[in-house]
DNA sequence: TCAAAAGTGTTGTTCTTACACCCATGA
DNA sequence: TCATGGGTGTAAGAACAACACTTTTGA
């Protein structure tokens, strides 16, 4: 590819280069606002306390400072462009949206950060013009949040009471800033979507699980249960979905069962053929 | 959705912002850049001349200005942020999207338009730090472009020489500005993706078209030819991909052959089940 | 010993694929 | 009338879905 190389006419080029003033643009500010997504063990959803499978929660924080002080928000910031007194610029837009969460959260090792899209309708900001390139961001169980700069608190929420039609009932949505909530719902779409034909779901896991764990993914995900049986068999049958590590879980299910084998994800990145949810 | 409401805290607020400054920041840019991807009938592949399916071609244009004057690259421009002596404010980000590419060639009334994302690393444009967000256009057969502001000289080029991988032999790459060769092959991947699980073939093709033309367009993009006969079944057969006119084409075949039935997109965007290419 | 969970067998159904064949049209 | 392309029939094979069943573990 060819990535920024020296053009073909240099002596004019640098010649212009010295006379340009960036400041002579309207303002516009980018930032970065990160969805980051895990699945934790208990929601608020404990029907029978029976089984705790695990439900999808997203990382909101309170803001803190104007504007929309008060309401809940996602992690995000400007992204730094140039070096300056808060620090070095950001290379790229995942170290940006990295270095955001890192204020909120310790980061996993392992994790997986896709960028989602960038939202920048006139007025969704009542500062001035703000461009938000929105990441989403999965990992497995992550620890419970700190406050930081600018932040009141931050909480890991259930995608339940978000209102995303998941088949709950769509109660008292959180008032969330500016239009995080469609940038919410674009990204759990995406997950739900990006769950059927790549390898995506064992980023929610850590480096060893079993099929189980994985199969309990896809149902808090798409909310629906799925065929233990065959999902383990498809699984299987996915060429580089997961692979054997030879060992078994510590122990078999809480009231008893055999112990499951453990497996670590494997080197595809798209499944063929893929895990269709379409058919109820 | 809670898009930009009124916050709770109004008095705090609205003192805030009128003492804020927009200029406080490190100088940034953003703008739009547009990857118009259409199929011609004749690309530069004739290889006997015997059929003419279409070849795939995307939109560029020769910079006219520094920097990287000469070089071939997306048509593209800076997002009008606010109301300045240039013209009025772009609404959203497909707004510019549109905006800019209206300069290089007629818009044609039905088009597909989405983001594809936002390309931001540091050194990309050596004047100053920008963020571009690319977007990926869709259209039937488009005219030839014009030249615009900034602009040289505007061209369909094909994809094959522009080292995509599709099988071609990978000859001598266009040199193309900043990284506007990653954003062209981001693009294909794209398309050549949503093939399989959207509707979005039809995006190619005029209101009104035959099986046959749909079946083209799963060729020109893949590189690979399908089964005509089971491909006319399996579109029949995915619910809501098309729908039927009525209607037959004009003319059979160039050299004889039955006329067609014609069938115009039908309402569904996602495809259940999808056309999968990965079974060779 | 019993219930729970992991994993395998099996069978009927659906989907896919390849090939054959008829239909309609232009040269 | 003959070659060309549109469209349907059909049957073998692969994939899928549902159910039964064995194995292993915790209580």
């Amino acid at each position: 590819m060819t990535d920024a190389r020296t053009p073909p006419h240099d002596g004019p080029e640098s010649r212009f280069l010295s006379g340009y003033d960036p400041h002579a643009f309207a303002p516009a500010a980018v930032t970065v606002d990160v969805v980051a997504l895990t699945i934790r063990p208990e929601g608020d959803a404990g029907e029978d306390g029976a089984r705790r499978a695990g439900t999808p929660h997203v990382l909101l924080t309170r803001r803190a400072a104007h504007p929309q002080r008060g309401w809940w928000a996602l992690p995000g910031g400007f992204v730094r462009a140039e070096d300056g007194p808060d620090g070095p610029a950001d290379p790229d837009l995942p170290d940006a949206a990295l270095r955001v969460l890192s204020e909120k959260t310790r980061l996993p090792t392992e994790l997986h950060l896709e960028q989602l899209g960038t939202y920048g309708a006139r007025g969704r900001d009542p500062r001035m013009r703000v461009f938000s390139v929105a990441h989403m961001l999965l990992a497995p169980d992550l620890p419970d949040p700190h406050s930081g700069r600018d932040t009141e608190e931050a909480a890991w929420v259930p995608w339940s009471g978000l209102g995303l039609g998941l088949g709950e009932d769509t109660r008292a949505d959180r008032d969330l800033a500016f239009d995080h909530g469609r940038i919410i719902a674009d990204a759990v779409e995406r997950a739900r979507s990006k769950l059927e034909y790549t390898a995506l779901a064992t980023a929610f896991l850590p480096s060893a699980f079993t099929i189980t764990a994985l199969r309990e993914v896809y149902q808090a995900v798409w909310g629906r249960t799925l065929h233990a049986a065959n999902f383990h068999r498809k699984i299987l049958a996915t060429p580089g979905f997961v692979e054997d590590t030879g060992e078994l879980a510590e122990h078999g299910g809480p009231g008893g069962g055999r112990r499951a084998r453990l497996y670590r994800a494997g080197g595809a990145a798209l499944l063929h053929p893929p895990l269709l949810r379409s058919t109820q």
